[in-house]
DNA sequence: TTGAAAGCGCTAACAC
DNA sequence: GTGTTAGCGCTTTCAA
């Protein structure tokens, strides 16, 4: 089984064949430049010696395409294979990859932060995931000059995919509170720049920031208005990074604070399951004593007990849309997916 | 921010910096030929001027490597990213070949079943994950003649990162059968070759195979004649996949068959939790009229209620491990990474 | 320390 | 329908 034999080459092929290294190629690539019999001869023999087509490096270098995809990550690789979001989210992209025979390379701005190793070079075009501000391996896939489109992030000049998040956001904060809880809580992905688990501050509140977490702040708030309560800063938690322990010392923070919230508005299903979780442990019924909604309706929220009230958000169909978009060269409009909100026990 | 230029090519630098290619060249790669301050000073001249270092495809076709390590799966990449421990499994490699600077390459066998890109040329080292039986795009794999390390699974002239199946599985059900159960029956996955969940037959029980699923199923059949219980084979459902939706169906087959099981054990954490759902919608006390063990320690585990007692086997060591040896060209050994009984209140 | 040049494996334009 | 060949962008040997 073991082979320490190098693969063959084109060239090497032609000589065994007795025929010249083009029609070799067109045999793999141009069928309509050589005769079916010649062709269909060349790929048995091909196959019986051992040849199983040309080298990627060469044809790549050769034609400037790969059949390769990027998908360019904001954090790690190892971060993005924990969170249930982006786990939908790239299942939808290598289901469309995979029928259209492309391959998936996870790029992430924490691989080639000191040496470069050209791998920019090699996809025929990249789906960016989130905001990509000071990356500067994003700006280096900028200057390929390749297909990009975006996803949960805008810039002017690329296609994107998205979902309304000021208005999702809006709709579950709208429901929760029309059950007039006494004292509402948000619970917050990536609001402000630190690492910790904190409460923001008056000032940061109301920074302008186009990001999906601001967006959804500021749905929340709307709704709050319009109920007529007033969610001071005080009462809002940033959570830095959507894991699960993160969001359980969030969670629990918010839980032990006075006044005790008895409505936890959450910026991830991740972080309302951690405080289901605290509540639990607390003793703390749900919904009874504490209402609880979540966002993005991942696959276990309709699991937990109580099932999750959430915005379902369709991450997988964002992947498929995004990458077919960028399959297809459909590269003009940003569009924007629907949301919905899906009522379950938790509130 | 946008670019439609062509990215700079070494030649077109040399030119600009009014020197030769060479010494560009070595400015990137062998600090050693040249001084540092002319290193120095190429080196900011074309960060100024936009050159980011050697196009990757070019040095892959020139020096036979490319910084790219490939995962090659089983299945669809999109069923790995729904599968928890393919997940961890992913992390782990991850970490690591972010650590080393590598780029991380995902590979199935659905990609390229027709067409052929080639893309095997590329990577310079395979993680292998899972068995590979009749699986073309493995065969090339190997024909590249390039370090592999295979996870899960064992060819004979090839490293491997495992755990002891067999013994885990022994483990796992002696504990539970010490309790006593009435009517234990198994959920094990991809027993057979079927794509249906249903039971197994006679014949299909002693089948010599050395899949970890055998190896568990040994195991849990080794525990049960000890016990002096002879679980029978149309005691024991066959999962296809390890998806929420085909576990549902055979714990729901399993707790509606004849006589009612109250005990069973479950190939993975994902069939176990199923089953535990499925419970609770019929009404059956977990751990009191039915109890219920799983496989994996996937994080979900601890915290379903109640809590799945399991089988600890790291998966993210697995892969760290295997992405370690691969890197370090420690290809010499079969690794057997421990594995821990994790009792807790499911049992 | 630097430059010239061969060639990695392939494709496509062109000649036959 | 088939063969010849330039050259994709780079690294590295060898000579200066």
């Amino acid at each position: 089984m073991k082979n320490n034999n190098k693969p063959l080459t084109l060239k090497k092929v032609a000589e065994i064949l007795n025929c010249s290294t083009a029609t070799i190629s067109n045999a793999f690539n141009r069928p309509d430049q050589l005769s079916a019999a010649l062709r269909e001869k060349i790929l048995t023999e091909c196959k019986r010696i051992g040849y199983h087509g040309p080298n990627l490096t060469a044809r790549s270098l050769r034609k400037g395409e790969s059949g390769v995809i990027a998908v360019l990550l904001t954090d790690s690789l190892a971060y993005h294979f924990t969170d249930p979001v982006a786990n939908q989210l790239l299942q939808g992209i290598s289901e469309v990859l995979e029928k259209n025979n492309k391959q998936l390379l996870m790029l992430s701005s924490a691989t080639n932060a000191q040496q470069t190793s050209g791998i920019e070079a090699l996809p025929d075009g990249f789906i960016v995931y989130g905001s990509q501000d000071h990356n500067p391996l994003f700006e280096r896939v900028v200057q390929q000059g390749k297909p990009i489109i975006t996803i949960d992030f805008d810039i002017d000049e690329y296609p994107s995919v998205n979902i309304d998040n000021q208005q999702a956001a809006f709709d579950i904060a709208n429901h929760v509170l029309e059950k007039k809880p006494e004292s509402p809580a948000i619970l917050g992905l990536r609001l402000i720049h630190s690492d910790r688990v904190c409460r923001i501050t008056d000032d940061e509140l109301f920074d302008e920031n186009e990001s999906i977490s601001r967006r959804r702040l500021d749905g929340y708030l709307k709704a709050a208005e319009q109920h007529n309560y007033q969610i001071k800063s005080n009462r809002i938690w940033h959570v830095p990074k959507n894991t699960y322990e993160l969001a359980k010392q969030a969670a629990h923070e918010a839980l032990t604070s006075h006044p005790l919230p008895d409505c936890l508005i959450c910026m991830s299903d991740n972080i309302a399951s951690a405080a289901l979780n605290i509540a639990r442990e607390m003793n703390i019924r749900v919904p009874e004593q504490l209402k609880i909604v979540g966002f993005d309706d991942i696959p276990e929220a309709s699991r937990l007990s109580p099932p999750l009230t959430t915005i379902c958000q369709k991450s997988r169909e964002k992947g498929k849309t995004a990458a077919l978009k960028l399959i297809q060269g459909k590269l003009q409009d940003k569009t924007i997916l629907p949301s919905q909100l899906v009522i379950r026990s938790s509130s």
